[in-house]
DNA sequence: CATGAATGAGAGTTCATTCAT
DNA sequence: GATGAATGAACTCTCATTCAT
């Protein structure tokens, strides 16, 4: 039963998903879930009590699943200027995405509820990113492809950018160019000038 | 009547204000606003049909307050530096202001409606004040405050990293220490190094 | 001032009428009434307490504007069938009259409200014409043009198919052939045979 | 369940009937209906959403139960003209009813909706009746009973004015006397008079 | 475990009616 | 008399949540 169970309860999680994707967080109801996972709406309560609690399922899945963002590359192999571009890429092509992406859900959950730093999901995939940046620009440093003298500075300059440019797509929309030039305009900061 | 019946329009849409501060947008019920104003259900019903059309109000009274955000500064007298500091300064005390403020109900609303970019409140305010920090930091760079070979480009970096502050402190909280860090690291980007 | 006051109560009761002939008599609201009218809601209440008050004074305005269905006829000159025959036309015509009539919202202050015979406008137009239509049998058998040996029974055979043509005509629609055939099929059964 | 369910709705239907022979069409609220199923708002909702829809539940029913108008009496054995007059003296046992019927409302539903001559139960049951009358009368001519040169027609004046008669019931009343007097005279027109 | 009918709280909305001006 | 802002009752409708089966 247990395994079974287990199963229900992931594809419950995963339909979810999907509803907040479209809906956002606020917006989606119990009737929702039932409806889109076609189960009964007794059935539903059985494995969640509520849409915040289905919603943080959701999360930790995203989490699990976005944990190798830098994942697949051998930093011994490439250049680190081109596992930035890389990721940079990535998060281009995310936000002009124009399937809907989970990312207002996200914002509207963390919006309606203060989540204290240390279980906070954003702040934990934030810093790991800008950890991750750093190291890159510091490799980028030594081996004389970056200039950079405040790599964690530097880091957190691009991720702040990324988030800023996150809200600018769902609120207003972006266009390629515009988020092809912020890109530019952090990467040329690094290029080692002179 | 038509004045005394715009000082209570405008009483309401002062008052619901604050209710969107605290509860933010998707929220806040009609009845929230009622008995907010003390008012009835129907008296209320009598100025506006629904919450959104009483937040897009809030939203031109929040328009015409913060025209003036770099107001009363006479650029004769005062460094582009200075100008620009203050309203980093600004900024950050907003940033770090602890009382509700509209930040999350704005988004919230963004989040809930596509609004085309002509009307779009968000990108009019980010584009004008990425105008004038463009314009200071032209300023900046003639008087040798400055070294910078692409204030458009710079003065947007400046906006999104605050829109990516502005989203973290809604989200998760940032320290004074996080946002000096972030306003230091973009100033010294500017600062001419000879 | 009682004249104006008279004329503005005239007022309301025309224009209340064009309000009932569209919407009926149970739809009719007293915001209705004071918005067509384009007064205030406290000057309707100043004239009339209900939707009901005004209804009723609509229908003593109708009485009176009514009250010369067989008017303007001379009796001693025109042919006692002519005239039956005037008047059928004139009931085929208001039959098929697309634009909206008062009928609908007589039906339902009836249906609505029970009124006492001696009051009821309804009865008493319907005695009225059967009257009037079994005199015109009368004078019609005296000088041969109609062969009837219960002129009492034929009219009221007529005013109840009418009756009957009317509902028809507003809740299914009646084509013009129909009415036709009906008022043929009545004025046959007068026809001296032979 | 299903059957359960279907219990309910059929319940539910009938409990509303009562309500609206009371009450009429338009004045007919879904509370009336919850208060007077004594169920609970939500649970009429699960099978209603309007008491439109509910009402023309309602009229399905009666357009079954209505079916068998003629039915039960062998064509065979019993004489046309007796047919015709168990005929009216139903309809007249209908139109003499005190207790509440359901003509009011079908009459308001009528009056406030549209409904196309294809799905218009008026209309349907108004042309199946004219048509056996018809059939009866051809047959009373056949037999010798009756004499009619348009049995169409006599069957379409006897419909008109049973529905004249309804109206008249409905609006204003009528005496068993009147209803009497107009039977005698449509079934007089009928009798061969030789 | 699973179902889905049932409940009732609560949001949205409209109007008849009043009353200070 | 006349106005129209204000009130509050009443209705519609939707869901979270429970519970008998």
């Amino acid at each position: 039963m247990s395994d079974k169970s287990a199963q229900k309860k992931k594809y419950i999680i995963e339909t979810a998903r999907e509803v907040f994707k479209v809906k956002g967080y606020k917006e989606v109801t119990m009737k929702d879930i039932v409806e889109a996972c076609e189960i009964s709406r007794g059935g539903l309560y059985l494995y969640f009590q509520s849409t915040r609690e289905l919603f943080e399922e959701v999360l930790k899945l995203e989490q699990e699943d976005g944990e190798d963002v830098f994942a697949g590359s051998n930093p011994e192999e490439v250049m680190p200027s081109d596992i930035l571009a890389l990721f940079l890429k990535e998060q281009k092509k995310e936000l002009l995405n124009r399937k809907p992406s989970l990312n207002k859900a996200i914002y509207e959950y963390f919006f309606a509820n203060q989540i204290p730093a240390k279980d906070n999901l954003l702040k934990k995939q934030f810093d790991a990113a800008v950890y991750i940046i750093e190291k890159l620009i510091d490799a980028g440093v030594e081996n004389g492809e970056f200039y950079c003298e405040d790599s964690r500075g530097a880091a957190r300059n691009i991720m702040y950018v990324l988030e800023g440019l996150k809200i600018a797509s769902q609120t207003r929309g972006v266009s390629e160019a515009a988020v092809d030039r912020e890109m530019m305009y952090v990467m040329q900061g690094l290029i080692a000038e002179d």
